[in-house]
RNA sequence: AGACCCGUAGCUCAGCUGGUUAGAGCGCUGUCUUGACAUGGCAGAGGUCGGUGGUUCAAGUCCACUCGGGUCUACCA
């Protein structure tokens, strides 16, 4: 064992996974208190980006903490079908080879698209795998398999029944180039530069016009009034009158509505309720219709009947001029501007800032189109979800984000489920010959159900993917059936998600759950940021700059990062800008740090509330601190090589004051780091274990044990080995669930030095426990001796000793006797630390060569070689003293100050005043020497 | 228009309910290679905390205003 191997990530992470895997390391075991996590459900079409990889590391440390703290510790695994995505990705296969979806038709689409899922659908699980994550890889589940898709139904029609799922004729966002509606949330609104034009519309019976702005002038043949604020003095008279469309030259009332700003544009606003969401109101409240005579008309509310225009390829139809049916909606929009030239109807033409609603898939300009969706009634919903969150019963960590789901669930719109997709949960309704609609989980039960022989025919849409998101924290657990499962982790303890999906997501699970399962889903939701680049740039595909976590674990090269970089661009001209990006940024390509450095990475950078800038600077100094703890395993191999070791000869090593002072760090350290995940803190706690495991272990008890090592006895030398054995078994699993695969593989390394069998998993280990030691005053003595070594190696700095030449050092008599022990006991490490040759005890000296030199408060000397000079380092000196002296005063201007004693409590003060003792005598003993040389 | 977040060392970030001499990693400077580790050791230099004003004995930390960067929601045709 001791031969050295060093530490390469690829040889120890592959292969334990697979064990890990094969041996159900991840089923959540058999404990009374239970632990659970649902992972936000990937993409079947996805891969891996660092999100998933930050996320999931957040996971799995608290998975395997809880684990470890004893928990019944669940993390569900499973992927999403990705209604709209999967489609696209199989569509566009199928078009390589010149096929259509509508070539094969339903059925035989959606078998391909299987097989697509069966071959490739498996990526993004393959790649969680890699990050070490503990998913229950037992019950993964898939959103299309046919337990989900049961459940998926059993929602909807128990939706349905309830009233709570309705059809609607209204506008939708509509995606031309998809052939479906969208949902709110899949709009992206985006501003452009564009125009808006100004036409004139004739009133009837007169010579007047009224000038309209716009800037969707194609939109015009479905025009069923204008309107003008009430109390616009400028056009009053006109209210009640009529307008004739040009071009059109249809007959439309003029009608006052506050929704109008007199303000902007003209003050007269075209009202198309067919194609736009405001003006759709505004024909509801006005009750816009036509007549038999094409004439649009004012009525109640119940005669509002919207005309539409476009046709689901948004191309012009209806009420519009035969020489623009069937005109795509841009063609048609140039050819109506050159008409309202040639008939002097259009009289301005202005640049003008519009948004832009995008599809987020398609990426193409959506219509706003009047069709036949289904909804949920999300306000009736929304209710008992915000009570949740308003009553605590569910927390978002960091708060501030409760204020955005408030804001979003307290103003929610019905949510449009139906997509005209073929992949996904095909709608359960089936619709009779009169169109009544009928819910039920096939054609068989809605006729048994409903008593019905006449024709039946199924809804041909699909649900939202994100509808059956929706159900994921009961549905993967076997909803609707009560399983154990179920009764068992549900709800489930916290949620790691990100922020962008709360209105996707999170609050849709919420109101679904409290509907279901009248209870929540999840306790804690903690909000993690956004992974952005070195330089807070979004990582993007078009921006070229996107990391892929794999890449960071296994290493790349140059060539290799360029191709994935540049392959498939939607746009080839930035191609050139990439590559040069890429060179500058990588020119050797990435190096293979690991998964552990990575997670470790990940973990340092998890501030809460705040995106993270990935810095590729942080990770390998977190590779460095791998192979520390890898060398740290391999000295203890080297001492028992050197002194051998036999565990039952030993005396306890928890007698040892070393293994006791180590001991207790790592028990703090426990406390802390525990503390700091109950509080989602992954960052103080990854701070906290750097800490502990380099300078506490490495820097500080380690080499204050090397050097004793040489200096003891059989006995003792296997009392500090088993020391040294004990806490690094300690210190690992702690560090377990932030670095899992290095911590299981030292900790399998140690048990062999031992000779020990060990459990299967680290992760059943358990959490480090407080030891029995003996009663003793261990830590003021350990920290004599490391406060003493500091300031005789800070001193040998100040002085440009090198560390060849040892010193003596003079520990007067009238120092504290515990002082002389402390060191003494310590006596070969000591030495051997700071440079020092020997020690003795004399009263100071004012006249021979010494330095001052302040220990654990005490004044020493540090006696210098006869040839030393001075004046290299008297300039130096001053300086310090002058900072020193700095300080000192800006302290006793305070306390100088009567308000500061009489109002600051009382330990502030004393505080301050010892603090000032420290100083003085700091300065004094400072001063001395130089006196004594200038 | 509303809401939210950020601005602390050259870089990436901590700094909890206001109270020790404002911290870490990386980078930088000096120095050290016969053994756990140069993927290393030791020591050190760098910030007055975007700006202004206020509250307070005391402010990076609270308040107001302001400048700069970012995000989300809703939008005026």
């Amino acid at each position: 064992m001791s031969k050295k191997s060093p530490y390469l990530p690829k040889d120890i992470e592959e292969s334990l996974y697979h064990e890990w895997e094969e041996k159900r390391a991840f089923a959540p075991g058999d404990k009374p208190g239970t632990f659970s996590l649902m992972i936000p459900p990937p993409n079947v079409t996805g891969t891996l980006h660092m999100g998933h990889g930050f996320q999931n590391a957040i996971m799995d440390c608290l998975i395997r903490f809880k684990k470890m703290q004893g928990f019944a510790s669940l993390w569900q695994v499973g992927t999403d079908h990705a209604g709209i995505a999967t489609e696209m990705v199989v569509e566009r296969l199928l078009a390589k080879d010149g096929i259509s979806k509508t070539d094969l038709g339903r059925e035989k689409f959606i078998e391909k698209v299987w097989d697509w899922k069966n071959q490739s659908g498996n990526t993004i699980t393959q790649q969680l795998r890699r990050l070490g994550g503990s998913l229950d890889w037992e019950h993964e589940r898939f959103t299309c398999d046919e337990d989900y898709e049961h459940a998926v139904q059993h929602a909807f029609i128990e939706l349905f029944d309830a009233g709570l799922i309705y059809q609607g004729y209204r506008l939708v966002n509509w995606d031309p180039k998809l052939q479906t509606s969208l949902s709110d949330l899949e709009v992206l609104n985006e501003e452009k530069v564009g125009k808006i034009w100004t036409i004139s519309y004739a009133i009837e019976d007169s010579n007047d016009c009224l000038q309209v702005a716009t800037t969707r002038p194609e939109t015009l043949f479905g025009d069923m009034a204008l309107a003008v604020n009430p109390n616009d003095d400028r056009y009053s008279s006109y209210i009640g009158q009529k307008a004739i469309i040009p071009v059109a030259n249809r007959s439309i009332p003029i009608i006052a509505d506050t929704y109008v700003d007199s303000e902007f544009g003209t003050g007269v606003v075209k009202i198309t309720p067919g194609h736009d969401f405001n003006d759709y109101e505004v024909g509801q409240r006005h009750g816009l219709h036509l007549k038999e005579s094409g004439e649009a008309s004012i009525g109640d509310e119940s005669k509002f009947l919207p005309i539409s225009i476009m046709d689901k390829d948004a191309c012009l139809q209806g009420e519009v001029p035969d020489k623009f049916k069937g005109m795509e909606r841009f063609v048609a929009r140039e050819n109506l501007l050159e008409e309202l030239r040639t008939c002097s109807a259009l009289v301005g033409e202005d640049d003008h800032n519009i948004k832009l609603p995008i599809g987020d898939r398609s990426n193409e300009i959506l219509e706003p189109l009047l069709t036949k969706q289904w909804y949920v009634d999300a306000k009736s919903l929304a209710k008992p979800a915000i009570q949740a969150v308003k009553n605590g019963e569910i927390k978002f960590v960091p708060k501030n984000w409760e204020k955005t789901y408030f804001q979003w669930m307290e103003n929610i719109q019905d949510w449009c489920i139906s997509r005209q997709l073929w992949w996904g949960h095909r709608i359960p309704i089936w619709f009779d010959d009169d169109g009544n609609a009928f819910a039920g989980n096939s054609e068989e039960h809605v006729r048994e159900k409903y008593g019905i022989k006449g024709p039946l025919k199924q809804d041909e849409d699909v649900l939202d993917t994100w509808f059956s998101s929706s159900l994921w924290t009961f549905a993967t657990l076997g909803w609707p059936k009560e399983t154990d499962r179920l009764a068992l982790f549900h709800p489930t303890s916290t949620l790691v998600t990100g922020f962008d999906i709360i209105f996707f997501w999170v609050a849709r699970m919420i109101m679904m759950t409290m509907y279901f399962m009248k209870e929540i889903p999840f306790k804690e939701i903690f909000i993690t940021g956004l992974i952005r680049d070195e330089n807070g740039q979004k990582m993007s595909k078009s921006k070229g700059n996107i990391l892929d976590p794999i890449d960071l674990i296994d290493g790349i090269s140059l060539e290799e990062l360029i191709r994935k970089r540049t392959f498939g661009l939607m746009q080839p001209q930035l191609e050139e800008k990439i590559i040069t990006a890429t060179q500058k940024q990588f020119p050797n390509g990435i190096d293979s740090y690991g998964t552990d450095a990575l997670r470790f990475t990940f973990y340092s950078l998890a501030a809460p509330g705040r995106d993270i800038n990935f810095d590729i600077g942080r990770i390998s100094g977190f590779k460095n601190f791998c192979n520390k703890i890898w060398n740290a395993m391999h000295f203890i191999g080297f001492q028992i090589d050197k002194y051998g070791y036999e565990k039952d000869l030993a005396m306890n090593p928890f007698e040892h004051p070393l293994n006791i002072w180590m001991h207790e760090q790592i028990v703090k350290s426990t406390n802390a780091i525990t503390q700091h995940i109950e509080n989602y803190r992954f960052d103080l706690a990854s701070n906290e274990l750097y800490e502990l495991i380099w300078s506490k272990y490495c820097d500080w008890y380690i080499e204050l044990t090397k050097n004793q090592l040489s200096q003891a006895n059989h006995l003792e030398q296997s009392a500090l080995i088993g020391g040294l054995i004990a806490n690094l078994e300690d210190i690992v699993k702690l560090a377990h669930p932030f670095m899992p695969f290095i911590t299981e593989q030292v900790f399998r390394n140690l048990k062999k030095l031992q000779s020990e069998s060990f459990p299967d998993f680290l992760v059943d280990s358990g959490m480090p426990q407080q030891r029995e030691i003996a009663k003793n005053n261990i830590n003021p003595f350990l920290d004599d001796i490391i406060d003493c070594i500091a300031s005789v190696r800070a001193t040998r700095n100040d002085l440009n000793f090198d560390n060849k030449i040892t010193l003596d050092l003079n520990i007067p008599p009238t120092a504290p006797k515990r002082l002389f022990n402390s060191i003494n006991i310590l006596k070969a490490s000591f030495n051997k630390m700071c440079g020092i040759a020997d020690i003795y005890s004399k009263d100071l000296d004012k006249h021979s060569k010494a330095m001052n030199i302040l220990i654990a408060g005490e004044k020493c000397q540090l006696v210098l070689p006869e040839n030393f000079s001075f004046d290299d380092v008297l300039s130096s000196l001053k300086n310090k003293l002058e900072k020193i002296q700095e300080k000192i005063s800006s302290i006793e201007k305070k306390l100088a100050n009567e308000d500061f004693i009489s109002k600051a409590p009382k330990n502030v003060v004393t505080n301050q005043q010892e603090q000032l003792q420290e100083l003085v005598q700091e300065k004094e003993s400072l001063e001395e020497s130089i006196k004594k040389y200038s």
